[in-house]
DNA sequence: TATGAGCCTTAGTTTTTCTACATCAAAATA
DNA sequence: TATTTTGATGTAGAAAAACTAAGGCTCATA
């Protein structure tokens, strides 16, 4: 029996933040990159942690970390608790500031697909500000203030939400360069244009065309969508593009499809919402006038 | 559409706790000190708080703080994530080292009636080590790492409480005052001591008595009912005490009990515990010994 | 009118948290 | 086997957050 005279305090909530994205997503760099730090501070608030509970969380290997029967046992309670008080965060934000919504998107998506729209938005509803965000992976929604998110994604549609379009692909390119295309063997005179984040794109399209096998796949590869398509714009070459992202251009007339074959990728452009936004008046609006024409 | 280039952060935890905890008390003064924290630390969390919500939480007057509706709406949802959080920092501890225990009590409860125990305890239990913190208010068991605490409450049982004694008050003095003592107005020649956070124990015992009123109150008051408690079995006057706390000294004939009577008060001594710590297997060893006797 | 309770503000300090690197060890790759 | 890659760690310094202390304000109450 020891009387203490000091008030004991319990751990930190960041490090108990940091210990719940670790646990859950098996790993602290991770962890880190959800929590916008470095994985360095995931390490420390980690050590913090294990030395206020007296005992280990995390079992270290060289390459990644493995979750203690203890850590394994505790997270769903922490994770609970987290989700609820995103929920609870969510809700503060939408009902103080209802006409102001966050989207975080696909940069591709954001540039091409959802700018546009949001013209249209403020015709309809004048008085709702959205933001965007770029980001090149979808954030957590339950721990990040954002209300949606516009993604592709290849898995089954979840609880909150909303299959926007199909992907499908195809090459375009300047009518200029179109001229001298007449069958898929003419692209091996090509430079042929791709996003780095979809590098496969080319090949999965070459390889559902009959001779599309011996093209050559080295091409130009931009990091951003959208500056390989403005290459493509400028008659810079032949870029695999996403129907979705250039139907725009295509009306237009800047672009056009040199050969009419398309194939469908196994993934849709996903809606996806907060629970919290999805009981707010704007949620109605917003989706109506973004995700009318499919 | 603003693009903008950085990733919004949310809120920062502590501020969501100093908004929780001010918001369920309806006072930053209250909140600040079950914080452990002063008053000032919690305005600025909540000023914070407010800017990044972008709307007001609280209504300040002169005299104490109200919640806007808005507040008002959103703290159950605050309360229960914390609550969680609460009951998994809990978990955490008693699974981590379910050999240590952590007990708040009141100060006089801690040293009179807790402390002769916890010998018994190790007598049994050796390996269970308890750690005792003397409060003069209960803490807020779901917010803070304690496993158990021991104070008297006026109110029904809880939950998670058990009652261990009920409350009951009379006089008792050294034996060489007592022999002076023969009827409730020889009180009248003696010092009448007691506790400064029960001073009006006095005049509930002299009331109950016939004549008792013309009693003068006024006399030594100790901050410390153990401080006032040494007083008395050193000849320093005559003290109003507590049944519980006073009972090894009784039997050891250090103190002396002048008249028979003793009063009742509406209230027990009462233990409550944590819900994470019922599950543990240190509780019924503790209960058990702890309780054994009422 | 004086007093006290309760919150606010500001300035300065302490504590916490984060980053930037350099380092290390196992696994993957060549 | 040598090399590269991946993911965690340790440390120092810097940045940010949180806190305290002290003075001030306002209203209710005596």
């Amino acid at each position: 029996m020891s009387l203490s005279p000091v008030r004991p305090k319990g751990p930190h909530l960041n490090a108990l933040r940091a210990f719940e994205a670790a646990a859950r997503l098996g790993s602290f760099t991770a962890a880190a990159d959800e929590l916008s730090v470095t994985p360095g501070a995931v390490t420390q608030h980690i050590k913090t942690l294990e030395a206020w509970a007296e005992t280990q969380l995390f079992i270290r290997n060289a390459r990644g970390v493995k979750l203690t029967p203890l850590a394994e046992e505790l997270l769903p309670g922490f994770t609970q608790a987290f989700d609820q008080l995103g929920f609870s965060v969510h809700a503060l934000r939408n009902k103080a500031t209802p006409q102001k919504i966050k989207v975080a998107a696909l940069p591709a998506i954001a540039q091409l697909w959802l700018a546009p729209r949001l013209g249209l938005l403020r015709e309809v509803a004048p008085e709702i500000s959205v933001s965007v965000v770029a980001l090149d992976t979808p954030p957590n929604l339950a721990r990040e203030p954002f209300d949606m998110t516009l993604f592709f994604s290849g898995k089954p549609l979840g609880k909150n939400e909303v299959k926007v379009t199909g992907d499908c692909i195809f090459p375009v390119c300047a009518p200029s360069i179109a001229a001298r295309l007449t069958r898929v063997d003419d692209l091996g005179a090509e430079t042929l244009l791709h996003d780095g984040a979809w590098h496969e794109d080319w090949d999965i399209w070459l390889r559902a065309q009959s001779g599309g096998e011996k093209i050559p796949r080295a091409g130009t590869v931009h990091s951003l969508f959208s500056i390989a398509l403005e290459e493509a714009r400028h008659g810079g070459g032949v870029l695999i593009a996403h129907e979705t992202l250039v139907a725009d251009l295509l009306q237009r007339g800047d672009l056009v499809r040199p050969f009419a074959t398309s194939v469908d990728l196994p993934r849709n452009m996903v809606a996806r919402f907060t629970p919290a936004f999805r009981q707010s008046e704007t949620y109605e609006i917003v989706k109506r006038v973004l995700l009318s024409e499919g």
